[in-house]
DNA sequence: AGATTGGGTGTAAACGGTTACAGCGCGGGC
DNA sequence: GCCCGCGCTGTAACCGTTTACACCCAATCT
């Protein structure tokens, strides 16, 4: 390591000023400086006001890991996502910022793709550097892996199969909203109806699978393994599969995609080959994304209030750090409405 | 202040462990936890193992405050964007994490959205809590307000219109991306070309628009100021503005909006009004966010690669860190290009 | 007048890591 | 036999902030 001061990257500039060279400047001590700048104690006025000159000369900026050290709190609230690709997650940070920034919190994003020592990886890399953690882990075998940390730093997960009763979990009702819709389409005369399935081990995508199958068997209408289509929740997939619903025979008359990513691509798909949506064949999706309502013709979807999702989640998890949570709030299920457009009768 | 420990929110468990718990355990020095932890010593192969177990027991995690404090390095670096709303954040921030996971940095990330103090506030906050920082303030006043900040934390801005020589910025083509695509639209015909505008004030907004002029200008194409309709970069506005128009008399062949979310939103109210697309009007959009290809009609856009532009500006600010970038790569400029697809002749 | 309050301030001890420096034991070169 | 070097380990200083506690002084109460 060289000699020049460890603050200061940038070899030219002085040293970062710290809390005693303000004191210093102020003619006062460290102690007053930190209360005039917390409002932690008396100070009187003009005292204050040659503290704050102070601070303006010398650009004073408090050294957050050293204020993080001693108050043992770093303002910081940890997200961990299992993806950031498209809308759906845009959606959830969003609405998980601003909470977050209502309640005066840093936010330290994250997000581990596929594999299972990523997200160790980085739940290891975060923890310990935020107060709080919200947690979307759809993988069925991840969720109950990290449940045994909750002792330590609060963690809300987020549509996570996760058991135990003392955990904060918050979801959506995926079961309901897929069997509504399911059977608005059976509603509507439909009796061939494909889904287009989520991920094999993501927890959404079961449940929706399992409202679709429920919806169907107590419609009185038999489930059939080829019309459940494989996917992967991203536009491609509902692309793919929906150029094989078409060679199905006898062709399904409606389609229900187990996210509006999917949905989005099999309306690609089908306008490609000239299926005429919804007259030929109708199209639901799953989540109501914003983009949902502007494509053509406009998507059927299950209404998620996805933003909200992400903000309720962060109070639960405000909550949960103050301790103010008490057993009974500590899961939250998220009603799911229908949406119906023109894409589907 | 109760007396418990401060670091354990949770009443019930023991204090979190420290690295002189480990030490104790081990039955070694601190130093020694600490050079077995980070491989920055020498350290015998079973008194390594003596300290890996006695942290398995007891959950050691390192507290990264006190770490950042005698480093000073926080291993974290922020992220300010105007806004979290759409596809082309949520792309953005995808490439920035990409990036800064390779680097082995966590990302604290921070939207703001319109006001002026909301910005500042954020920033402050980021400020002396990050190695270094990305920013994306189209706003043009905004720009200059933190350019003066770069001799403490590096920064790197994200089309940003930010004139000083030493300050690392990365933008788009903006201007060549909006001519290119007019040029093409006059190329096939259209004379009577709408643009729906984006911000007033934000500096894409503004390069993009004198793209569009000067292509017509350059064509021998009159610009008529009833053409150029407000918007702000939401689907909202595209579609309010298609809407306006339709109305025009005559009616324009062609409608370039500013960014995808604008022209999806015109797609849809052109969808309403029963306008084809593209044999009555023919629609362009600007950033080709993923989606874009799977609308119907499939979007023709000026091709940003977005993802690419965060990993960019990433490298960029780790650049900056290492002191390695030289004056010459402080500024990149990223190519864009045209993507026709049906929407458009 | 002396005791008592309380506002305003200073001193110094934490917080939990990293690391310079010193020390120890041991093997090999002279 | 002595010294040197080297691998391994321990001690303690240090990072920059917050805050408990002590202190001083003026105003008020008895």
């Amino acid at each position: 390591m060289s000699t020049r001061s460890p603050r200061s990257r940038h070899p030219e500039g002085p040293r970062q000023a710290t809390i005693r060279d303000v004191a210093r400047a102020a003619r006062v001590s460290v102690a007053t400086v930190s209360r005039a700048l917390n409002d932690s104690g008396p100070v009187r006025d003009d005292t204050r006001r040659r503290v704050r000159d102070a601070v303006q000369n010398l650009r004073f900026t408090p050294h957050g890991a050293a204020r993080s050290l001693i108050t043992s709190r770093t303002n910081t609230l940890g997200v961990l996502l299992p993806d950031l690709y498209g809308e759906f997650f845009s959606e959830i940070i969003r609405g998980i910022d601003r909470e977050a920034q209502r309640a005066g919190y840093q936010l330290l994003l994250s997000s581990a793709r596929n594999a299972r020592d990523e997200i160790k990886g980085a739940f290891r890399a975060m923890y310990g550097c935020v107060d709080g953690l919200i947690l979307m882990a759809p993988d069925v075998e991840l969720a109950e892996l990290f449940a045994q940390h909750r002792d330590r730093t609060p963690i809300v997960f987020i549509n996570s199969p996760v058991e135990s009763d003392d955990a904060y979990v918050i979801t959506i009702d995926n079961h309901g909203g897929a069997y509504r819709m399911v059977k608005h389409l059976v509603q509507n005369g439909h009796r061939r109806i494909a889904i287009i399935r989520g991920g094999n081990r993501n927890h959404d995508a079961a449940e929706r699978l399992r409202g679709y199958r429920d919806a169907l068997i107590d419609s009185g209408v038999a489930c059939d393994p080829r019309l459940e289509l494989q996917g992967d929740f991203t536009e491609a997939a509902g692309y793919r599969a929906a150029h094989t619903v078409l060679k199905l025979d006898p062709r399904p008359t409606a389609l229900f995609a187990a996210n509006d990513a999917m949905a989005i691509g099999a309306l690609s798909a089908l306008r490609e080959e000239g299926a005429a949506v919804p007259e030929e064949i109708a199209v639901a999706g799953f989540d109501d994304i914003p983009i949902a309502r502007y494509v053509s013709p406009p998507l059927s979807s299950v209404h998620v209030p996805i933003a909200r999702l992400g903000e309720r989640a962060m109070k639960l998890l405000l909550g949960a750090m103050t301790g103010s949570a008490n057993g009974a709030g500590r899961r939250v299920v998220l009603p799911t409405t229908l949406v119906i457009r023109t894409s589907s009768p």
